[in-house]
RNA sequence: GGGAGCUUAGCUCAGCUGGUUAGAGCAUCUGCCUUACAAGCAGGGGGUCACAGGUUCGAGUCCUGUAGUUCCCACCA
């Protein structure tokens, strides 16, 4: 038959083919809608490589909250894409030719290697697609981006020439983080700080007109550059020594001793060397006081040809050199230990050199203010909230933004020289020609930050700076869906750059979760070894439970540990919903009615809806407010504690009863339930719903695209609900009488029940012959003789405990049991009080004989009470 | 040096605006192949909700402090 399900369930079976039909029949386009927009664009994935189980958590997310919206009838946008992630990937496909070819990027050439680069991007952007697919998520293909798309090239221009034009773009000699290995500026927020154990080491320096000066520092190497000396202009101690002239060691430099506020008085010796090209700090203090710029180091951070004799050594090895001259020449008089925070890059975690260099930066002042203000006054707002204050420490704090890269992969700054009058041109288009002069031009050979033109994903994608019908419609963005570590590198920029070149916040939402980590709490990360491939995951137990996995068990905001038992208890979910719906589909047939409102509808039946209708309810708006985890275990508890192991079971003596009022109706509720309950869970559990519901008896179109249930007032019978609350009670009350007594489930007993409301069990014999044993349900007002009793809110059950327990067979077992018991005990006695045994074992053995002694003594205590009670 | 989060059952975590006996999954124990499901069913054990104060009729939930832990930010040589 068509609508029966597979036996078992295998999401292999169906998760990839109904990917397919909801593509072929166009599902995930938006549909035009007088309800309103719902859009939200993915964080796009870098394209160095394949996607870990961080983004499957980030897709899974948007993917509920998309479905959800899509099933409200809300014209629903989700737009997918990938970033090109300059220096990562460059590092990769380096790395990469490295490995394979032995080669570098400059033996193939800009051109070349940027090539190379575009093809890898072809291998991995598809790769990310293929795994987007799998994990189900609803986006809409046909508007797929990527950074470096032609469109998104052309807004990333047209920004950068309207800052240039408003003086928010400039160049600079500026100090920056300079990343040896990667051979390029890093802007503030790509350095890490770790702290690192080193020195402090104090060095003499020698002063022309006699005596010394004790500077302290933990980069001795920097000395090779050092044009001053400085102290605080207040400080006493050097009065003296300010404008006096100093030899600087290992050179034959002088150098000046200079009075600056920056000093601090109070720490080290109270003087400092000033390293203008190595250090930001120094930086500003040589341009106070004009002093010269000597720079030591070459890009890869080894000692240059202002470095005399140290020239070419690295810059860890001139430390070394230099601190066994000084000793040498007596000038080190002292090393402490010290431990600091040093800035390392955040792709290849290489020790920053901050160099001095011209660059390209964004002014940050007057794009942070409105930036800032949005998020105060709720036009942005952070789900969790307390995201906020991180968003706005740092922006409150900000700093000019670096934005040149000396990369060959990204955007290319599109600023002109003249050869000839050598003034600066920044253009949307493409000069050959100085405008100024008419002269030759060349480009800026620096790319741009990566984040520069992420900044414009939310309206870059849909068109900006075109005014197109997709912007129109769906900018600014209903949500955006991401993780907290990129609240400042990215989710801050795109509401400055929103502000600033749309004049909308990009999204009024900004909904932050957490990492996901291993069974042991740690990072996923490649030399760990312990990332997990989603893929694999979807493999083995199908992309539904790896989604129900990853929306359970956190909260927003929060990390979540990733282990594999959590996805196999979730399988065993999508498991047992599969077997109940295989289970009503078995009973159900077409000439079942859709709606169950009818006079046969049982006290079961009436409950069941009423626990639904409050379902809706709740799950409704948990997913309103993002409580995705919350919606979920409402759903898990509903489908198995509720519908599976209570109103199946209470269905069951009807279902035999073919063509009788009383089997529609509990079939049409079975079915209504179903239909409804696999709707709530479709966002969560997309694939199973829909196989399910696909094979459900009046069943057209996809679930993924059926209306979302809304609560209906008919079916709120909260009166027989809690009535039959109350049957459950009693019911699990008898089971626990039985268990404890172990009686089997063949034996049947009389129930004897004393209740002040009979009203609510004046229908439920057959519910207590079914489930919890009984022969007969007789009603009585006091205890009967020789019955145990258990009582609930609402009433007290008997049970006659001759009619459970064979009194002979038992007495015989439960003796037979204490003389077992007694055997055991002083075996166990006997050993513990041989003094070798105590002694000579390893104390877990010992103390796991005493606990089995308590264990022994405690099961007699027991047996010796039931027989008594016999 | 600032700031934020976390600390609840053996393990991993839920507990919304304070309200009846603090929940789930996994693990564990007992009894069940009761024909939708042993990836299951029924029942049980296990928590002074990190600690110390405070507010309140009432606190896991709010306030203050302490400890441990994780993370973010930060140019003190």
């Amino acid at each position: 038959m068509a609508r029966e399900l597979q036996k078992t369930y295998d999401p292999k079976d169906f998760e990839e083919a109904l990917y397919q039909k909801w593509l072929e029949a166009d599902c995930f386009s938006p549909k035009s809608s007088a309800k309103g927009t719902f859009s939200v664009v993915i964080p796009p994935p870098n394209v160095t490589g394949q996607l870990h189980i961080g983004h499957a958590l980030n897709h899974t997310t948007q993917d509920i909250l998309v479905r959800f919206k899509r099933m409200q009838g809300y014209e629903t946008l989700w737009l997918p894409g990938t970033d090109h992630a300059g220096i990562a990937t460059q590092i990769r496909v380096e790395q990469d030719l490295r490995e394979n070819e032995h080669k570098s990027r400059h033996d193939l050439g800009r051109e070349k290697f940027v090539k190379r680069v575009w093809d890898w991007k072809a291998t991995y952007g598809a790769k990310i697609l293929e795994q987007t697919k799998k994990l189900g998520s609803s986006c809409d293909f046909s508007r797929l981006r990527f950074t470096m798309d032609e469109g998104l090239s052309r807004a990333v221009r047209k920004t950068f020439v309207d800052y240039y034009q408003k003086g928010l773009v400039y160049q600079g000699y500026r100090i920056t983080n300079w990343c040896p290995h990667c051979v390029t500026a890093l802007a503030d927020t790509e350095v890490e700080h770790k702290d690192l154990e080193g020195a402090f080491w104090d060095i003499k320096y020698p002063v022309k007109e006699g005596g010394f000066i004790t500077i302290a520092t933990t980069r001795p190497e920097t000395l090779l550059g050092d044009t001053a000396v400085a102290v605080h202009p207040d400080d006493e101690r050097y009065k003296d020594l300010v404008g006096k002239t100093v030899l600087l060691p290992l050179t034959d430099r002088e150098i000046p001793v200079i009075a600056d506020e920056y000093v601090d008085m109070e720490f080290g010796t109270g003087v400092v060397k000033i390293t203008p090209c190595h250090d930001p700090n120094d930086f500003e203090v040589g341009l106070r006081h004009d002093l010269a710029q000597i720079c030591i180091f070459d890009d890869h951070a080894r000692v240059n040809e202002n470095g005399g004799r140290y020239q070419g050594m690295d810059r860890f090895e001139a430390r070394k050199a230099v601190l066994a001259d000084l000793k040498e020449l007596g000038l080190l008089v002292g090393e402490r230990k010290h431990t600091h925070a040093v800035g390392h890059c955040y792709r290849c975690g290489t020790i920053i050199e901050p160099l001095a260099s011209k660059q390209w930066f964004v002014k940050m002042k007057p794009l942070a203010e409105p930036a800032i203000e949005a998020v105060k006054t709720g036009k942005v707002r952070f789900v969790p909230e307390h995201f906020e204050k991180i968003y706005l420490n740092w922006m409150e704090n900000i700093h000019d933004w670096c934005i040149s890269r000396q990369l060959w992969w990204g955007h290319r700054i599109p600023a002109f020289y003249c050869d000839a009058c050598g003034k600066t041109t920044v253009s949307e288009t493409d000069l050959t020609v100085c405008p100024h002069c008419g002269g030759a031009v060349h480009q800026d050979e620096d790319v741009l930050d990566t984040w520069f033109s992420s900044a414009l994903w939310p309206f870059s994608t849909l068109g900006w700076p075109d005014q197109t019908a997709d912007y129109q419609k769906y900018y600014p963005t209903s949500v955006l869906v991401t993780a907290y570590d990129i609240i400042t590198f990215w989710v801050s920029k795109m509401i400055f750059s929103g502000l600033a070149l749309t004049g909308q916040v990009p999204f009024p939402t900004v909904f932050i979760h957490g990492l996901v980590r291993d069974a042991q709490g740690r990072k996923m990360s490649k030399s760990l070894g312990n990332g997990v491939d989603p893929l694999e995951v979807v493999e083995a137990y199908g992309a539904d439970a790896l989604r129900f996995t990853l929306a359970t068990g956190s909260t927003p905001g929060n990390d979540l540990r990733f282990s594999m038992d959590r996805v196999e208890a979730s399988r065993n979910f999508a498991n047992k919903l599969w077997n109940a719906s295989r289970f009503v589909l078995m009973n159900a047939n077409e000439s079942v009615g859709e709606d169950p409102l009818c006079e046969a509808l049982g006290a079961e039946d009436k409950w069941i809806l009423c626990e639904y209708q409050r379902l809706i309810r709740e799950v409704t708006t948990n997913l309103e407010h993002y409580e995705i985890g919350v919606a979920l275990s409402k759903l898990y508890d509903f489908i198995w504690d509720v519908y599976c192991d209570w109103y199946i079971e209470l269905c069951k003596p009807r279902l035999n009863e073919k063509g009788t009022p009383q089997n529609r109706a509990a079939l049409s509720t079975l079915l209504y339930v179903l239909r409804g309950t696999l709707k709530l869970l479709h966002p969560i559990m997309p694939f199973i719903t829909e196989e399910i519901y696909q094979k459900l008896p009046h069943a057209s179109g996809f679930i993924m695209t059926s209306d979302w249930p809304q609560a209906d007032e008919r079916f709120d019978f909260e009166r027989e609900m809690r009535a039959m609350e109350e049957v459950i009670d009693v019911i699990r009350a008898v089971r626990r009488i039985r268990a404890e007594k172990n009686v089997p489930p063949k034996v049947k007993a009389p129930l004897y029940l004393k209740t002040d409301d009979p009203d609510a069990f004046s229908q439920s014999e057959p519910y207590f012959i079914r489930l919890a044993g009984a022969s007969e349900l007789a009603f009585v007002t006091k205890a009967p003789e020789g019955c145990i009793a258990a009582a609930t809110n609402a009433a007290t059950a008997f049970l006659r405990l001759s009619d459970l327990v064979d009194t002979e067979a038992e007495k015989a077992r439960l003796s037979a049991e204490c003389e077992n018991l007694e055997k055991q005990i002083a075996i166990t006695e006997k050993k513990l009080e041989n003094r070798d045994f105590v002694s000579r074992a390893p104390e877990a053995v010992v103390n796991k004989e005493r606990e089995k002694l308590e264990r022994y003594r405690a099961a007699l205590a027991n047996s010796r009470a039931a027989l008594a009670a016999l």
